[in-house]
RNA sequence: GCGCCCGUAGCUCAAUUGGUCAGAGCAACGGACUCAUAAUCCGUGGGUUCCAGGUUCAAGUCCUGGCGGGCGUACCA
């Protein structure tokens, strides 16, 4: 078997989320992949990267007022450390924001420039004078210009279904600060892709590049018509890449994402003095991207037109997948099936997870759905009941003695195991996971019945057989061994544990060809617990976000006194409010004024280096130290006000009659000082 | 309403892509065993492949129409 040179990225997570289970079956999907590649000795590396440009990153730094920069680079952290965890290993994980992938923008871009698709349109766009910046079309409400309805997006609507652009909508209002846009025409950058369709019509249905059902779906879809020209760049302001050769506007960021996957390569090659070119201009090297069916057309159609423009290599092939649901069901927010990885990671155990999305994937582009029940008795019936359980039921056997010096006679298991190891091996190439978790669990339940027949339980009574016994265990542990072999990719922690048990390592497929003689066998610890439905039911309510009060509201009595007391005052407009610019800050410092018989002199931060210094009249409700640290709501953008005692930066919000009865408001945990309340 | 996708045993999925394939795992039920994380082994039941037409020597597999579900707005794989 000649040694192979795989590039393998998976799509790249965008900055403006955390990761969740929904991502991570591409995740381990390719990470599955990844370390059989590796396993089987070829040269292969994972690279992947944030996504981090575009106008929703930008929106969002604003709204925390923090930096972009600062935003994403907390988000990064946040997902690198979500993949350690599920054991997701990257060769390099880099950021679509990083000096490498700008210069590869460029490059790419002089290519395309050169090759002379780029041509120059106007654009009529929304936008949005309060907040500064033009509006995509999701962040303009109106109504419909069709039928009437109101609150409608500005690319279509949901009642009539009629698609317009967002200029036409009636009373347009930006999502962002309620205020009506403007129309304001810019010159945008297009690339006249439909002069690489002939390349396209041919790329995609050859060569295995993509699933046929997804060669199809572009035929049907796209390539029956011309193609149309791709919008690819923006106007300032725009959190992104400025275009070098267009100044003002940037590149968006469907444009620099996908190159993230060189830029990320590149940073990874000046890490380690690899050849560059030796892995994006190389017909030695292969390309593999694994993505979500939604972003389809960019990996297909836009991606293959740029490199090839550009000379880069070609993707290999395209792997894409389908969505994931739970219980049949979209992820839900309220019903708590929209699990954070970081949640799932503080209930179960990440081999779980991999164990089970291994076991319903297949090279399809199928939705792959999350059965709770399933998943707990698919753990505990495979994983632990057939394959942990091996080891379990001979290693102790054989703790003082070993192996046996010679493979003995075990009626061709072991062989026909072996030589199964081929067809599993097709298996995993070829992304069809489930048909080689079931060749595998084959395997596991002719171990298991084997164990029956010898009964080891039996021959551990008679002394005279304790050859016999061991003899038994060799056959039991060194199936158990192959199995763990070919589980590897999946499950790494288990093929470690597997290693210290029989005290070999394992770092090849090959391993599973040859049996273990003659070796100690280590003390046997549990290699791993049942899944209890419990813990998923805990998970399940820990991912609970209800943004209503649950339980009927008839339990609560809570009486009418404080509203009669302060009796609601006249109706404000949503302009109103927004004057008032609410944040959430911590007291940093807390002194009581030693003067004042009500006042507490509190230092707010804003996060960063913004503070604010407010005297507050909740002397006798709290006292100073237990206020510092602790996360309050203040008035951010109150004028300053001089008192005897200093100058008022703001005020903290509280509710009660004052005196003894005051109750400062706390955001819920995970709120972050700066961030504004709407 | 429109567009796209889907509909095989209680559940999750197979069926070499029109040719003995109606199958597996889990669940259920009966029995065996007790080494093992109440794990394991043997056996049984269970489907008019959503419905109705059509094409064909032959249809889960292709066509048409119905019925049912999902997605299309999001945190987006």
């Amino acid at each position: 078997m000649s040694q192979r040179r795989i590039l393998v990225t998976s799509a790249l997570p965008y900055a403006n989320g955390h990761i969740h289970i929904g991502h991570l079956v591409e995740y381990l999907q390719t990470d599955i992949w990844v370390r059989f590649q590796k396993l089987r000795g070829h040269r292969c590396i994972y690279i992947c990267a944030d996504d981090t440009h575009g106008t929703a990153i930008m929106i969002r730094a604003r709204q925390e007022g923090t930096s972009e920069e600062d935003l994403i680079a907390r988000m990064q952290k946040a997902h690198v450390d979500d993949f350690a965890g599920f054991d997701i290993q990257f060769d390099n994980y880099g950021s679509t924001n990083s000096p490498e992938n700008r210069a590869i923008c460029e490059e790419i871009w002089a290519s395309i420039r050169k090759a002379g698709l780029v041509s120059e349109e106007k654009v009529e766009q929304l936008f949005d004078t309060e907040v500064g910046t033009f509006l995509a079309d999701r962040f303009v409400k109106g109504t419909c210009p069709k039928c009437k309805a109101p609150n409608q997006y500005g690319d279509s609507c949901d009642k009539c279904g009629a698609h317009y652009s967002p200029v036409d909508l009636i009373d347009p209002k930006s999502t962002l600060s309620d205020t009506t846009p403007e129309i304001r025409t810019a010159d945008h950058l297009f690339i006249n892709i439909e002069r690489l369709h002939e390349f396209l019509n041919e790329w995609t249905r050859s060569g295995g590049h993509l699933q046929p059902e997804v060669a199809n779906y572009l035929a049907g879809h796209f390539l029956h018509e011309p193609l149309r020209d791709w919008d690819v760049s923006r106007p300032a302001p725009y959190f992104g890449f400025e275009i070098p050769d267009s100044p003002g506007n940037y590149w968006y960021v469907w444009f620099d994402a996908p190159i993230g996957y060189i830029g990320s390569t590149k940073q990874w090659c000046n890490r380690q003095g690899e050849d560059f070119d030796a892995w994006w201009r190389s017909d030695q090297t292969e390309i593999h991207h694994f993505i979500g069916k939604d972003i389809t057309y960019f990996h297909t159609l836009f991606w293959p037109a740029m490199l090839k423009t550009a000379g880069f290599n070609l993707p290999t092939k395209v792997h894409i997948h389908g969505f994931l649901t739970v219980g049949g069901e979209k992820m839900s927010k309220t019903k708590g099936t929209f699990v954070r990885a970081s949640t799932y990671l503080e209930h179960l155990n990440p081999a779980y997870l991999r164990y089970y999305y291994a076991s319903k994937l297949t090279a399809r582009v199928d939705d792959l759905d999350l059965n709770l029940d399933e998943f707990v008795t698919k753990i505990n019936s495979d994983l632990v009941g057939k394959v942990v359980n091996l080891a379990s039921r001979a290693a102790k056997f054989v703790e003082k003695s070993g192996l046996a010096k010679v493979y003995p006679d075990d009626g061709g298991l072991f062989q026909q195991a072996a030589e199964d190891g081929q067809a599993i091996a097709e298996c995993y190439e070829k992304c069809d996971f489930n048909q080689a978790m079931r060749r595998i669990m084959a395997a596991a339940d002719r171990a298991n019945q084997y164990v029956d027949q010898v009964q080891p339980w039996v021959l551990r009574k008679d002394p005279d057989k304790a050859a016999e016994l061991q003899d038994v265990c060799t056959v039991i542990l060194n199936l158990f061994r192959q199995i763990a072999v070919y589980l590897a990719p999946v499950l790494p922690r288990l093929a470690e544990q597997t290693a210290e048990l029989l005290g070999k390592p394992i770092a090849q497929w090959d391993e599973a060809q040859s049996p273990l003689v003659g070796t100690p066998v280590a003390r046997f610890k549990h290699m791993l617990t049942r899944v209890e439905p419990a813990q998923v039911e805990a998970m399940v309510a820990a991912s609970v976000e209800s943004d209503l009060p649950s339980g009927p509201a008839a339990t609560y009595n809570d009486g009418p006194g404080p509203l009669e007391a302060e009796p609601l005052t006249e109706t404000c407009s949503f302009d109103d409010f927004l004057k008032v610019d609410l944040r959430v800050a911590r007291i940093v410092e807390a002194v009581a004024v030693p003067k004042a018989n009500k006042l507490v002199q509190l230092t707010l931060s804003l996060g960063g280096d913004k503070r604010l210094n407010v005297f507050a009249g909740i002397k006798e409700a709290y006292q100073p130290e237990d206020l510092v640290g602790r996360l309050v709501v203040c008035v951010a953008n109150l004028a300053p006000r001089k008192m005897k005692f200093g100058t008022s930066e703001g005020m903290v919000v509280a509710s009660g009659p004052g005196g003894k009865d005051v109750f400062l408001l706390s955001p819920d945990s995970g709120a972050q000082p700066g961030q504004r309340v709407h």
